[in-house]
DNA sequence: TTTTATACATTCATGAATGTATGTATAGTT
DNA sequence: AACTATACATACATTCATGAATGTATAAAA
């Protein structure tokens, strides 16, 4: 075989990719040889050279990939016609956390990140995946809350950045507890619950210590 | 050199534990290699196979030295003098999170199974420690709560599956996300503040379905 | 239509890690 | 005191993944 048209080599640059999850869901990053990559695609190395330059790159592209859908995700969320910025917070976190659970190669992709892989130094960009993701997640969120202090919603001496912090415990901890045990409890609901919990508690308990010293 | 007395030889097995803890920390698990860790405690490949028959071997003997300090920590926390069980559980789960913090080889342990190694079906045991983990620490959880029912300190419909789930999902994203960013927070207060939370909702939020239908 | 760059497959050279085999000095045993 | 098992160090053989080099058929450019 040889040359493809320009649109057949993208489809076999994705084919790599798609055999790289699999594969590196299968086997753990680490592990994974650039053969079984190739063979996974029915390629050959050669193939896998003329797109990547090593294992690196592609699990970097993999990442890539699944962070341009988050990012339309993203926007998503932000065409939301709800006008409570904390409704639509709360709209899209619950979103994120369906289409985990939908789709089956998102899923892959979280386990691959969770527990298939490395965070070392050698192997970045994993750790500061995860770590901008929180960033900038943060930024959101902290947004939404500034709006809704703004219009009233919320306090003005809501401690906004333990609020923020509380919501990511909760994320990370149901999204890794369920990769962790699917069938131990269900995500959706338990989710939705602790959500709803925040947000209940939020205006009662996250209130900065302007007041402390009264009692 | 040769042999060492008996004692001199265990020595030596704790020395390549200790070293290969600090080399999975700072290359990742698959990354290092028997040579690095050998290197790390001033020993050669010879020895580590004395010790231990491969990477695997010395990865399970490193989560079993941790495994038996936790099991002596589980102790210390039923030797509590507390009468109250969930007292008790807030007591012991705190501890816990204090010694994350303080220990830094315990720290390095966490920081190493979270972080720096693959949970791949052929790298069996960090799934299994870490599921077996949630499940015993489960039942722990479960008798506390049973303690409590039976003493009328809660509620006799009170839900303690999803409470249990609710505390391993406070628990495990502290942790993890603490690890992943330790300055973005301080561990100790904000898991005082997640676990007294809880314990404030439980009577409220975490009742079963037992009355749903009133309404 | 010829040429050239592309999109791979195939082959090869190298290095690194593993496991084993062997060597050896000494702690225990008799 | 002689012997044996132990606790390692050293040397060796094998595997295997990587990266580069080369080959090649064809799409695209000229």
């Amino acid at each position: 075989m040889a040359r493809r048209t320009k649109e057949d080599a993208q489809r076999t640059r994705e084919q790599l990719i798609d055999a790289a999850e699999i594969v590196f869901h299968r086997e753990g990053v680490a592990q994974t040889s650039l053969n079984e990559i190739a063979q996974q695609a029915n390629l050959t190395r050669g193939a896998f050279y003329w797109h990547f330059k090593n294992k690196q790159s592609i699990f970097k592209a993999m990442l890539d990939r699944q962070a341009v859908e988050l990012g339309q995700l993203g926007m998503v969320m932000e065409a939301s016609s709800e006008s409570d910025p904390l409704a639509r917070l709360r709209e899209s976190i619950l979103y994120v956390v369906r289409e985990l659970e939908r789709d089956p190669r998102r899923r892959r992709v979280y386990e691959i990140v969770f527990q298939k892989c490395e965070m070392t130094e050698q192997n970045e960009p994993i750790g500061t995946l995860l770590r901008d993701n929180v960033l900038i997640s943060s930024d959101r969120i902290r947004a939404a809350f500034n709006e809704a202090i703004a219009t009233k919603l919320m306090p003005a001496n809501l401690d906004v950045d333990s609020a923020i912090t509380h919501l990511h415990v909760q994320i990370t901890g149901v999204v890794y507890l369920w990769l962790l045990l699917p069938d131990k409890f269900d995500l959706q609901s338990q989710a939705t619950r602790l959500i709803d919990l925040f947000f209940d508690q939020l205006p009662q308990h996250f209130l900065s210590d302007a007041g402390e010293h009264l009692d």
